[in-house]
Formats: C-alpha cells, sequence, structure tokens
DNA sequence: CTGAAAGCGCTTACAG
DNA sequence: CTGAAAGCGCTTACAG
C-alpha cells in the first residue's frame, strides 16, 4: 500500500512549516484564512490521515434514510435492505428525517462523526442542496422510488409502475368490469403518474371509456381510499370495481364499503398495489400489485457496494418487476 | 479531564519497556504469552487509546436488535427507538439476528469494528452466553418486552400485560357476554400468561366460568388467529366474543369469521392486543389493547443514556400502561 | 499569524 | 522474546 502522507510533506507542498498544518488539522483558530484553506484542500485531497488512526474499515455501516418510519412500505424496504447490509458484514443505521432541513443537517452531522460505506435514500425531498451535501460527505448514493422530477444523476431503483397500473386494471376488464375507478396516489410523486397511466392504457385498450368521474387523487395512506370512496357513493358514482394505487388506500376503501353495507368481492372488487404484509391479512385478503420492496431495497445495497468498488453502474435508473398477486377480493361483477 | 495514559506508563507498571508493550499493541507475534496478557490487561484496565485516535465520540450510535425485522410490531418500537436516539444525536443501527447463533455473531463482530453507545434488545433469545459477550463488549444494555423467565440482571421495559388482558375482558363482560374466547400467545413468553391470566381474572371477578373449549394457544401470527377461530366453529364452540393476545391473530380470527359468513362486530365480536396500526386500518376498525410500543422504545433509550451517564437505574423491570381503546369490532351480543 | 526549536509518544532496527 | 538506542510524526512553548 502507499506509503501515508505525513504532515511535513503536506507544509512542503503548501509552503508553510510543518506546526501551520498541525494547527489547522487540530481546529486552532491562529491560522490565517487563505493558509487554512490551502492546507485542507492538500489535506483532503491526499486523503492525509493522523498516525495512529487505523485506515477506517470500509463497510462497517450504511445508512438507511426515510422521510417516515410510519409506513409498512418502509419495513418491507428495510428488511431487504438490512438482510443484504448484514451479508456484507455491514449495519444499518435507519434515519427519519420527517421532510425536515434541521432533521436532515442532524442525520449529515452524525454521518460526519463516523464512516458510512453509502446512504440509500428512500425520501421524496432530494434536491440539489442535500445532493451536494452528500457529494462533499464523498458516500455513495442510491435513491429507491424516488419522487423523480429533477434527474440529479444519482442510480434510482424503482419499479414497473405502468405495467402494474396495467395489470391491475386488466384484471378487473378480464373479469368483466367496465366501471373502474381509480384512487390514485400522491400527484407530485411520478410513480403515482405512472400507475394512472397504466390504468389509462389499459381502458383505451379494452375499448372502455375513460369516466373522469371515477378517477380521484388520494394521498397513498389509508384516510384518503376511505374519503374517496364515501364521496363516490354519496354521488351514486357506483363503480363495480376499484384500483387503489396502494394497499394502504385500498384498506381504506375496504371500510367505506363496509360502512355503507357493501361486501367485498361481492358487492365491490378491490385491487391494490405494493402487496404489503397488511394485503394478506385483510378480510377478505387483498388483491394487489405486488412491489419487491424488499428486492429494491436489496438491489440498492448491491448498487452501493458496486460504486464502493469502482464498478459501473451501467444503468442510472433499474426498475424490477410488478407481478399481480391474486387473493379474495376480486370476482366477476354482480351484473355478469 | 484525566491526562491519557502512555505506553511509557503502563510499560513501568508491568514492568516492561515501551517498545513490548508497542508489540502487543500492533498485535506482533514476538511476545511471550504472560507478558501479551499482563499488558493487556493494563492497557483494558487504563483504558489506553493511541495518541492520535480521537476519544471516540459517545453516543454517535446505539443498536437496536430485533429477532426479525417482519413484524409490524418491530416498526412501532423501531419508530420510538429512532426517534429519541435522533433527537439525542445518535444514530440507530437496526439488525436482525433471526435468532441465529452465526448471525449474533456477525452483528456482535460489527459492533466491535466500530462505537455503540448501547444496545436495545427486542430479541427473545437472550441467554447467558449473549449476556457475557455483550458484557465484554461493555456497552449498556436494555431489553423490551423479553421472553423472562431467567432474570438475566439486565433493565427490561415491558407492558401492564395483565391489566391489559383484564381490561379486554372487562370491555366483552360489560357488553354482555359470557362466552368469550381467548387465543393466547406463545406460551414459552411470559407476556402470553400475564394476558391469559388477566382474561382469567375478569371472568373470574364477574363470576362467569371458564370453558377451557374457548381457551386456545396461538403464536402472535395472523395464520394461528386463523386456524384456532376455523377450529372453533367447525366444533360448534360459538363464542359471542373472541380476545386475541395480538393485533395480528385478530385479524386471521376476522377472516376465518368472514370465510364462514359471520359478520363483525354483529355475530362475533373481537378484541386484539397492541394497537398496532393495522388495528386502525382493519374492517371493521379494531377495538384492542394499546401497548406503547413507541414509548417502550423510546424509554429504553433513555434509559441507556442514564446507564452512560452513570446514574443509577433504579428499577430493573418499568411496565408501561395499557390502554383499552374501543373501536368498532365489539358490540353487546346478539341475544342480549 | 507563523516558524525554529524542543520535546513527547510511539515504532523500528538492531543486538543478544 | 526482550531492551537500549535511534528516529519518525506530531505538538507545544516561545519568539517575533
Amino acid at each position: 500500500m502507499a506509503a501515508r502522507i505525513t504532515i511535513a510533506e503536506i507544509a512542503a507542498r503548501a509552503g508553510v512549516s510543518a506546526p501551520t498544518v498541525s494547527r489547522v488539522l487540530n481546529q486552532r483558530g491562529d491560522v490565517a484564512a487563505d493558509t487554512r484553506e490551502r492546507v485542507e484542500h492538500l489535506l483532503a485531497e491526499h486523503g492525509y490521515r493522523r498516525r495512529g488512526a487505523p485506515a477506517p474499515r470500509p463497510w462497517t455501516l450504511i445508512d438507511l434514510v426515510f422521510d417516515d418510519i410510519d409506513s409498512p412500505w418502509a419495513l418491507e424496504v428495510l428488511r431487504g435492505v438490512e438482510d443484504e447490509a448484514h451479508g456484507l458484514g455491514a449495519g444499518t443505521v435507519v434515519s427519519a428525517v420527517h421532510g425536515r432541513a434541521a432533521e436532515r443537517r442532524r442525520w449529515l452531522d452524525n454521518v460526519r462523526g463516523r464512516e458510512s460505506g453509502g446512504a440509500v435514500l428512500v425520501t421524496t425531498g432530494l434536491d440539489a442542496a442535500l445532493r451536494a451535501e452528500l457529494q462533499e460527505l464523498r458516500i455513495p448514493v442510491v435513491v429507491v422510488d424516488p419522487a423523480g422530477g429533477a434527474d440529479l444523476g444519482l442510480p434510482t431503483v424503482g419499479a414497473t409502475d405502468w405495467a402494474g397500473g396495467r395489470a391491475a386494471t386488466q384484471h378487473l376488464l378480464d373479469l368483466g368490469h367496465t366501471r373502474i375507478a381509480h384512487v390514485a396516489g400522491r400527484p407530485d410523486l411520478w410513480c403515482s403518474r405512472a400507475r394512472l397511466d397504466g390504468y389509462r392504457a389499459a381502458l383505451d385498450a379494452a375499448g372502455v371509456d375513460l369516466d373522469r368521474d371515477l378517477v380521484a387523487t388520494g394521498a397513498f395512506d389509508y384516510r384518503s381510499g376511505f374519503e374517496v370512496t364515501s364521496r363516490w357513493l354519496a354521488d351514486g358514482a357506483a363503480p363495480t370495481a376499484v384500483f387503489a394505487a396502494s394497499d394502504q388506500m385500498a384498506l381504506g376503501v375496504y371500510e367505506a364499503l363496509r360502512q355503507t353495507g357493501r361486501r367485498v368481492p361481492d358487492d365491490v372488487s378491490v385491487v391494490g398495489f405494493d402487496d404489503l404484509q397488511e394485503a394478506q391479512w385483510s378480510s377478505p385478503p387483498l388483491t394487489t400489485v405486488r412491489q419487491p420492496l424488499d428486492q429494491m431495497g436489496r438491489l440498492a445495497v448491491r448498487t452501493l457496494r458496486r460504486i464502493t468498488d469502482g464498478e459501473d453502474v451501467a444503468s442510472p435508473r433499474v426498475e424490477l418487476a410488478t407481478e399481480l398477486v391474486v387473493r379474495a377480493s376480486t370476482a366477476p361483477p354482480r351484473t355478469a
């Protein structure tokens, strides 16, 4: 291995004495700003490390960052990330930044105080500022199912949302439904748009006209699924099937139907999206589009590892396949 | 602060020269076994640190260890732990050891390669061997809702399981039920026994005879709730209410009732235990006994912190209060 | 704000 | 397997 660079060598390059470099290293105040900057730059450039300090063991830890840990969604990603990292001998540091700048800063401060082999971001609040700060920390970053929008040039892992939306809708069409409602997800996320477009594409291909009254926007959560469906029922929109863009919204749909005395799937069929564990545990078990969240987490970790190893990460965005999982919440419409 | 102990001082105490101590420190082979042992002991005793190495920042990280991350249960604990630790400036390293010795060893190896401010264990596989290894690492340990059994002398955080079991049963009695079944939890965990005893105590106090056919043992998971209930219904046991020792089992109860055409709560009332988020999202929303899992996680972190700060941890076991949360899955029995 | 000199802590190369 | 001596890397105390 290359001999470690010493303070004396840095001093020579910077045209100062060794004590001056030492002062910069030890954060003493009595150094001219421009001298300090020059020295710090050289220190960073040559990867200076104090003599006693052992070279930091790489990949002792990786970071997994969520906006919030309150969704079962997060659990599935965590399980994949933890297991893959564990297999590589790394621990997984989990953080929730709640989309707040102060929390984000606190996380960054924490990372600075230790080593991190890389960060898997599962956050919709990814902007250029955060990107710059991460770059400064020099740790690899991979994004799981991001808001998209601005292409930040980071490797991302997603799922085939459009194909999933199409498959869910096609399943309902195949059962004989034509009045198929859609509860879309948060409009600021690309994945919502892709699922909606898949829904439309399936209807188009089947020659079924889109009824705009049967498309409403939710926020991916239980409450919005409940509210949107309650409104439809109150307005007499009467869909025979509902495709919700998340399992949690689908469970809200269930409850709205139950409260009005309707049965799933006898009166209305319901399809979700995600295949959280909740989908198996609902009554009836939910037909849904499986998004391999754990696999997405695993792939994100492997990608971090490949970046660390200096391999080329071929594609900036990888989409893992979604898959329709048919359970007991879908059936032919009553009138068929 | 006390001046750092030097190699020279250790050497003097050990009756050897400084170079010998240096050799021990750098893992060189050419040191007599007894000399090495004597020196290593002194090194550890005086907390020797190399000159360059900055004193490790305490509380940069804490550890949270599960058997498995697959339960929503884990998510609630994680949320509390992460938030409390984050507030104290610490990151949370999450590990799943799957009850396997090899995974446990891997985790311990990982901890050895970094600093840890302490470990919160949410594991049923806590034995004397693990206890000894943790002691060697010299990090504080707190256990959340442990299997109990052997008292390992570690601070633990639990919930008032007995009171919770009693409250759930009393609620059903108050509604007029007398044929109240109980799906108990894993018999190897004390919390299961406590909930069962609470159930019995409530029946006793109300003068209702316990029907042994209406008590069955589950494994806390969805499947066992489903199976136990299906068996009851097939056997004609016909309870008018079921108290399940976990929310996940309660959801299994729901499904068994649905598959036999019974409605909750019209035909059978159901009460769970935990108050996972799933309890709010089920149809109908589940009446359950809230166990403040997030608060238990928070308290565990604060306890670690107090141990670190040298404060006395007064009680070896703290139980946080459970609370009955009445939703829509309970109603008076039909015949009442 | 900076450097020459002294000195501390640790390691290395050599000798036995 | 161990130590006396030399020397390296870094910091400290002083001077300007």
